[in-house]
Order: C-alpha cells, then sequence, then structure tokens
DNA sequence: AATTATTTACGAAAAATATCGTAGATAAAA
DNA sequence: TTTTATCTACGATATTTTTCGTAAATAATT
C-alpha cells in the first residue's frame, strides 16, 4: 500500500514522536503527543492515525505480541525534504533564498551559527563545482529507524 | 472581522497573487491562479475563496464599483513569517539552522545566491557586532524579488 | 472463574476545506 | 429596449482531516 501523498500535519506529528523514541506503542505515542500539544487527546483517536499511516506505508508495525509496536517507515530527512520543497514552493515560489533570508533574518542567529553556515556554503560549493547531489543533514537526530529497539513501558 | 488564524494553503495562493499583482478582481485572480495552477478552477469558487478572506480580513475590498477590486489586507513578509515560524515548530522543532541547512543542501544553489547569502551573513555579523545604532532589519529584503507590494484600499 | 483493564478493529460523526450551481442585480451591446 | 454578458450573494455538495464511541478479543487481577 505504498502512498505518495505527504503526510497531514497531524500524522507529522505523529511520526515526529516516532523519529524521536524509536518504535513504540499507540499508548506510548498518544501520551508523547498529549504532553507535547498540552491537550488532551483520546487514545483511539491516535490509534486510528497510526492504523491509517499504516496503511498509507507511513509507519510499519510489529504485531507478534498482541500490542502492536510501531515504526517509522519513511526517512526523517527525505520526508522533511519534500515537506520543505513544497512549503518554498507554496510560500516563496521556489526560491530557496528568499527562505534562508526570512529564517536567518528573524531568528537572531549567533556567530557561532553563522560560521558554521559559512562553512556550509563552502562545502557546497566545492560540491557544485564538481557535480553531485550533496546532502547534509543527517548526524543531528538520534537516528535509530531500524525496527529494532522498542521502548515499551 | 479580525481573525487570528493563519490562511488555508488555498487562501496563501490568492494572497501570492494580490501581492504579485495588486490590488484585482476576481476575474483577474482566477485567471492567474488557474495559469499558476495549470487546471481549471470555477469562477465562482475562487469568488467564494475571496469572499471568505473579505470575512477572516485576510483581504479588503472597495465596492464602489460593481465589480469589487480586492487587496491583501495583510502584509507579504509578517504573514510569510509567520507562516515560517510555525513551519520551523512544525517540521524542524524549532530549529531554524535546520532548516536552512536543509532548505540550502536541497536546492541546487547556484553561485550567485550562495555570494547573496554570504553577503547577506557578513551584513548580520556587523550588525551583531556594533549593537548599539542598529536598524533597518525591517525593510531591507535585498533577496527578496516580489516585494514590490499593492496596497490601496 | 469472574471481574477489570487494555487493546485492536470498525464505523461513523464532527470539523475544516474546497468546489460549484443558481438566482437576481447591473451593466454593456445590439 | 430587449438581449446578452458579467458579477455578487447564497446555499449546497463534495472532499479531506480529525475525533471518538462501541464491540470483541485478550490479558491481568482478584
Amino acid at each position: 500500500m505504498k502512498n505518495n501523498s505527504k503526510p497531514t500535519e497531524s500524522e507529522l506529528e505523529i511520526l515526529q514522536v516516532l523519529w524521536e523514541l524509536g518504535a513504540s506503542t499507540v499508548r506510548t505515542v498518544n501520551e508523547d503527543l498529549c504532553k507535547r500539544k498540552g491537550t488532551e487527546i483520546g487514545y483511539t483517536t491516535t490509534l486510528k492515525f497510526m492504523q491509517m499511516m499504516h496503511e498509507k506505508g507511513f509507519i510499519s508495525r510489529n504485531n507478534d505480541a498482541k500490542t502492536h509496536i510501531y515504526a517509522a517507515a519513511i526517512a526523517e530527512s527525505d520526508t522533511k525534504k519534500q515537506l520543505l520543497d513544497r512549503f518554498v514552493d507554496n510560500v516563496f515560489r521556489g526560491s530557496a533564498m528568499n527562505l534562508v533570508m526570512q529564517a536567518l533574518g528573524g531568528k537572531k542567529s549567533n556567530a557561532e551559527e553563522i560560521t558554521e553556515i559559512r562553512r556550509f556554503l563552502d562545502e557546497m560549493e566545492a560540491e557544485n563545482d564538481k557535480n553531485s547531489n550533496n546532502i547534509a543533514n543527517e548526524g543531528k537526530n538520534k537516528g535509530n529507524n531500524s525496527d529494532n529497539s522498542n521502548n515499551l513501558k
């Protein structure tokens, strides 16, 4: 049931939880979700979402035990990239530049950040010179992703 | 009828048209919209949207003549900033840095753009250093192509 | 074993978005 | 002055997204 459409906003929130916590039960996700949003969300609401997301192929599940364990089935960086591209198209008419300007202009970036961005630009230029399709931004999440670790409680 | 909620995706598209073309009629907006999306959209659909947006305070209208003329009532930069902040929160959990990395890494930015960004960073650093007399962080959008705004109410 | 808790599956209501049709008013054309 | 074209207002339908309630199955407690 592969699905090529983007996750909705609510689905994305669930993905964030799974990316952060790794494979988890509905209960765990639901609790984390409530904590994040500060508001109560029905257990069956979260359950239903996760069932649909499973249908759509966004998450996988292990049902050896009665209590199923779900894990993100789509990569965090890919997904975010996709969402970002769409956002850039919608809001900034495709100009990543403009978005960056706005993003950096708004926040009061500190010297360290700026230096880091410079370094990044250097790399990019080097990359650009010799062809390639790059990528960056992989390390900053505690990656897991294989459906090994499950944090039951 | 001030409304503090964000424009939907469709509403945003209409705002983009108004920001770009300035005050316009429903007909004009509808045509531009169709052209952009490549698909046909019913005239009354656009009309309805614009009526709702007017209700919500997103756009203003002049109805001296039979044919009403609408104009964006919320600033382009403010709106985009708001949307961007929300997006950063949702997708990148608040880290503008991560977003920028992803944005720059993804698009194949050309040398010009990169230079432009560098210049921007220079300015930002200058600003940061001598914090006292600052200013201008407001109007300058060097890279911002489409800010030739509209208005006229 | 009987009761209580927890979980999945299913269905469907509720809410938010998007799309269009029709009627009536107004202006332009014939 | 009819006829035709264009607009607005309004309501209705369609679609998508979000939220739950309920029933049946399974596990845990008493």
